[in-house]
DNA sequence: ATTTCTTTGGCAAACGTTTACTGGAAATTT
DNA sequence: AAATTTCCAGTAAACGTTTGCCAAAGAAAT
């Protein structure tokens, strides 16, 4: 009667803790294990108990691939993005992967580069790796590539710039808001000659900044002097090359505002190369509030757009999406003007001439040399 | 014998195409499909062009779930990183995952910033999705955790810091060259008063930049002033406090080495706040050539440790480890400066004071006002 | 004491692949 | 022409879970 089990001793390498080894630790069928595991509210507690136990005592964890291809459900969302290299990004991916990984997901990241192909390999891997949404924050010319994800039922959340018609929920920015507070802010201080550098304006964001910032300005009644709205490209290099630009030429605004922050920081950069004092001589706003603003010189005023609020949004919305496909209200991201020291009196006025301290009329400082 | 397929008609909603969807439709067997797909050579060749005209007719694609269940080959790699706001790491990420795609794997990314409770959360979730590796960028302290991945046979590559009993692979990075060319630079240019201001201690890599710096100015001849040795953490604001602290004393040091760039960058800021001219007045040099060094103003000395070459290394090494995992020959990353124009003669010397144009020796400039 | 209902745990069938084995045909040797 | 070998495609057994269904056991109702 015995001989019967030999063949299984030298099969493979080092077999991992199953379930079934649970299972026989605990005394109980892999079934109770599992049901315990998933929290299925049948099991009787005392049971459930000696199977945690188990558990604690043998250091199991159960297996993703075998679940999720039984269970049809990856555990696993998608963030699609155009460019890590911008620090805007990595900011959002961590407020992303936080709540992400605190319900039990994974991410999978695709970098796009602004480059079709790229998009298309990203688009291609997660639907290889199933899985059950995909956040997208690029530019909006890739549509042909997205729409093998909605062909596919896959739901998505777009978390910047809601396409024409949208294939999945969208995350609405309420843009107007902050750059109106931006162009007010400028306002008050008197500026009436203000420039605008926009980003790549092919990219819906950058569009709809621009739209919110000539709407604002035309709040206030001015018409903008066309030849002060540059098109960047919302890098570094872009901010630097739009303002070589305006500084070749004789008239220049009092004041800039840039579609985000890394345009305004390399606008920074060239006017303090080009010994043009800000806020003294000129005044830049920014967009998104990245981290680093705060510590170029002078500290960026900004409008803010929480990259938290919009990675908690998304990741709400995608998990909304795969229980009620239909409902499609869309999530509103505020923005806020945060001012520090980039701003302050156009050149000339009284108001520059008289107060010692131009700019400072708001606090919050850093140093002050 | 028909009316025997009725119940399978509204089973459940919408059912992915299956290998077998695909056997049927180029009347072959599912095995054959799959041999097909992952390149088996025995495949008649007639019957693989069949079976990939039928897999394009029907735009499928493999499960990877299925897969990597049944081969135990997840074709997932871990990277463990401590803080994803460091630019370093977004180029590090970027480049990883490059690699990794173009060679059918997909990346984790768990970023710990510095908390053991997360990068235990971060090991762990990656153990469940079982990873077929981790590359680690992280400071030193976190062995406890790391053994989890090591008692599990994970393959493991430090790509900066090596620790004390190695417990995977190790990628070397060479320090000393590049320091010791920055160094050399220095001492060229007339410096002997230099300061030192490093990351955290407790990481290894930073003590490696430390003493790496250390032993280059013993070559020197220079014994460095132990007031003008500061740690920081290797952040702007790091950067900043130190420089700060500096700037409290009398004596300061001609120039100052940083052990990353954004603590070299927050230097500069602080620096520039207080009327301090770089490099007229004190030279500045920093580490690592994020691509934001190149803009900040002046432009930064750096030394240059290629992301793009340490994930690749760190790829390949892990890749390395599943076939052979004994061999633990270590690889080398270099090193080396780039002058920009942060650094010049010493405040006072001779030379700085002939030369009209100080710190443009070598050409590299991008303006110049 | 019997019946009915409720709970609860086990059995076994999926999930979509890979891969060891097997057997039939074709190719080679004798 | 028979015997042997080689080649290749198909059959079926995994892989580690979840989950529908069912039966045993206990509780409640008759």
């Amino acid at each position: 009667m015995p001989a019967k089990k030999a063949p299984q001793s030298a099969k493979k390498r080092k077999r991992r803790l199953d379930i079934r080894d649970v299972a026989k630790h605990a005394r109980v069928s892999i079934a109770t294990v599992s049901r315990t595991i998933n929290g299925v509210p049948t099991v009787d507690k005392q049971l459930a108990e000696r199977v945690w136990k188990s558990i604690d005592a043998l250091n199991y964890f159960p297996n993703t691939q075998a679940r999720s291809l039984v269970s049809g459900r990856s555990r696993l969302f998608g963030l699609l993005i155009s460019e890590i290299t911008n620090p805007f990004f990595p900011e959002l991916i961590q407020g992303f992967e936080e709540v992400a990984v605190s319900n039990g997901y994974e991410i999978l990241i695709g970098s796009t580069s602004y480059d079709l192909g790229r998009m298309d390999v990203c688009v291609r891997r997660m639907l290889e790796r199933n899985v059950e949404g995909v956040a997208v924050m690029t530019f909006g010319i890739e549509q042909p590539v997205l729409d093998e994800l909605a062909s596919r039922d896959v739901p998505m959340v777009y978390m910047d710039t809601a396409p024409p018609q949208p294939l999945g929920r969208a995350l609405m920015v309420d843009y107007h808001k902050g750059i109106r507070e931006g162009v007010q802010h400028l306002a008050a201080l008197g500026h009436r000659d203000v420039g605008f550098i926009s980003g790549p304006l092919r990219q819906r964001s950058s569009e709809l900044r621009k739209a919110a910032f000539l709407k604002s300005m035309d709040e206030i009644g001015v018409t903008p002097n066309k030849t002060w709205l540059l098109e960047g490209d919302h890098t570094l290099e872009g901010g630097m090359s739009a303002v070589e630009k305006l500084l070749e030429r004789q008239d220049l605004p009092t004041a800039i505002m840039c579609s985000n922050d890394m345009t305004a920081i390399g606008a920074l950069r060239v006017l303090s190369r080009a010994g043009v004092k800000v806020p003294d001589e000129i005044s830049v706003i920014g967009f998104d509030d990245v981290h680093l603003s705060e510590f170029v010189y002078p500290p960026l005023t900004t409008v803010q757009m929480s990259r938290k609020e919009i990675a908690r949004e998304a990741f709400e919305s995608l998990r909304a999406v795969r229980e009620t496909p239909d409902n499609r209200v869309p999530r509103i991201i505020s923005t806020r003007l945060i001012v520090r020291q980039s701003t302050s009196y156009p050149r000339g006025s009284v108001l520059g001439k008289n107060g010692k301290a131009a700019g400072q009329h708001r606090v919050r400082d850093t140093v002050s040399v």
